[in-house]
RNA sequence: CGCGGGGUGGAGCAGCUUGGUAGCUCGUCAGGCUCAUAACCUGAAGGUCGCAUGUUCAAAUCAUGCCCCCGCAA
C-alpha cells in the first residue's frame, strides 16, 4: 500500500508518525511551502515538513497543489491512496482522481456536523458534550464525502479547544490506521452524508473572539473555552486587549450596586468575578497585551484593576 | 527590514520623561496573636535593574549595538 500525505498543521502529525511506524510506504509528503510568518516575518516550514526530514521521506512543498507543474510531480509518485490531514488547500477533482483506490480525509469532527475550518473549537463553543473524528473519501465538495469510519470522544466540561485538539489528534491517528486497514483488505463501505443535517465551521476570526458580556455566562465560557488555541476570546480592559485563556461559572457572588454586564464585581486571589448577561463568571488565566499569560492572581498583583470597572 | 509593548530580589508590577540612598502587591523564612487559619501583627533573607560598549563626578534612568519574551497583522 503506497499511501501520499498531504498534511499541514500539527494536527496530523501523529498520523504520519503512526503511518511511518507502521512501516507503509510513504512515496512522497506534501506539505505547505515555508512562509514568512510570525513575528518579524521569520522563514518557517511545518512540523509535518520536520517530522518527514527525520524520516528521510521525500518532501514536496507546492504553492499550488493544482496547478499543472504540482500535478505532474505528484503523478510521478505512485500511490494507491492519499491521506489528507489539514493540508490547507482545496483539491481539484484532477488531483483527486490521481490515486489509484481513493483519495481520504480525516476530519475532526462528527460529520456532517461542523465541515469546514475549525470544527474542534466550533463544538466546543457550541457547548456540544460529544465530538470525533471522521475518515471519508474526499469528494470536490468540502468535508462532503461519503463516510468511511467515525469515531466518538466526549467533550468532558474542563476540556478546551488545546486539550480536545490533542485527544482528537492522537485518536486521528489510531482511526486513520483502522481505515487504512479496512481499505487494504477490501471491507469498507461508503455511507453518504446527509447533507440536509449538515453544518459549518468557518474559520475563526476576531470578531467571533470578542466576549459579547451580555451573553449569557455559560456561552462566554464556552467561548474561552473554544478559542484558547487560536487567538484566544479577548474584551477590553482601558482599551487595552485582555485575553482571556480560562474562566469559571460562579453562583451568588455577592455584590452591591447595579449589575451590568462586564462590570467587574469582586476582585479576589480566586479570580476576577464578572457579571454577564445572565449569571457569573470569574476570570482565572488572562493576558494583557504585550504582557505574559498569567493566572489571575499573579495578574492582580501587579495590576490595578477594580470593582465597577466595565469590561468589553 | 510589516506595526507595537516589554526584559527591575522566587511571581507580577512601579520607578526611566526632569540621571544621584532599590519601591509596591504577593511568595519564602523566623517570631507573635489565636481554639484555629490561606486571616492579622512584627522582623528577616533575597536584586550583576537582559548583555555589551559609550556619555558623565555619578546610569535601572541618557546614546549605540546585540540577545530574549509578548500583543497585532499575515
Amino acid at each position: 500500500m503506497k499511501i501520499m500525505f498531504f498534511g499541514s498543521s500539527k494536527f496530523g502529525y501523529p498520523a504520519l508518525k503512526k503511518l511511518i511506524a507502521a512501516c507503509y510506504e510513504i512515496p512522497l509528503v506534501v506539505t505547505q511551502p515555508d512562509k514568512l510568518q510570525g513575528r518579524g516575518m521569520k522563514l518557517g516550514g511545518t512540523q509535518i515538513k520536520e517530522l518527514a526530514e527525520q524520516a528521510k521521506l521525500e518532501i514536496f512543498q507546492p504553492e499550488d497543489i493544482n496547478s499543472p507543474e504540482a500535478v505532474e510531480i505528484i503523478k510521478k509518485h505512485d500511490s494507491d491512496l492519499f491521506v489528507i490531514i489539514a493540508y490547507g488547500q482545496k483539491f481539484s477533482p484532477e488531483v483527486l482522481s490521481i490515486p489509484s483506490i481513493m483519495p481520504i480525509n480525516v476530519h475532526a469532527s462528527l460529520l456532517p456536523k461542523y465541515r469546514g475550518a475549525a470544527p474542534i473549537n466550533w463544538a466546543i463553543i457550541n457547548g456540544d458534550r460529544l465530538t470525533g473524528n471522521t475518515v471519508m473519501k474526499v469528494v470536490p465538495r468540502m468535508d462532503a464525502g461519503p463516510i468511511i469510519l467515525q469515531s466518538q470522544i466526549p467533550i468532558s466540561p474542563d476540556d478546551d479547544a488545546l486539550t480536545m485538539e490533542g485527544k482528537l489528534s492522537e485518536d486521528c491517528a489510531g482511526l486513520l490506521l483502522k481505515a487504512v486497514d479496512l481499505i487494504e483488505s477490501g471491507k469498507f463501505e461508503l455511507i453518504p452524508q446527509d447533507d440536509g443535517i449538515s453544518t459549518v465551521a468557518p474559520k475563526l476570526s476576531t470578531g467571533a473572539a470578542k466576549i459579547d458580556w451580555y451573553k449569557p455566562a455559560e456561552k462566554i465560557h464556552n467561548l474561552v473555552r473554544g478559542c484558547v488555541n487560536w487567538s484566544s476570546a479577548f474584551t477590553k480592559h482601558n482599551n487595552r486587549i485582555l485575553k482571556i485563556y480560562k474562566t469559571r461559572l460562579e453562583w451568588g457572588v455577592p455584590q452591591s450596586g447595579e449589575i451590568v454586564p462586564g462590570k467587574i464585581l469582586a476582585v479576589s486571589e480566586k479570580g476576577i468575578f464578572v457579571a454577564t448577561g445572565n449569571g457569573y463568571l470569574s476570570l482565572q488565566e488572562v493576558q494583557l497585551e504585550g504582557k505574559g499569560r498569567l493566572a489571575a492572581q499573579e495578574f492582580l498583583s501587579g495590576n490595578k484593576i477594580e470593582p465597577g470597572e466595565i469590561l468589553g
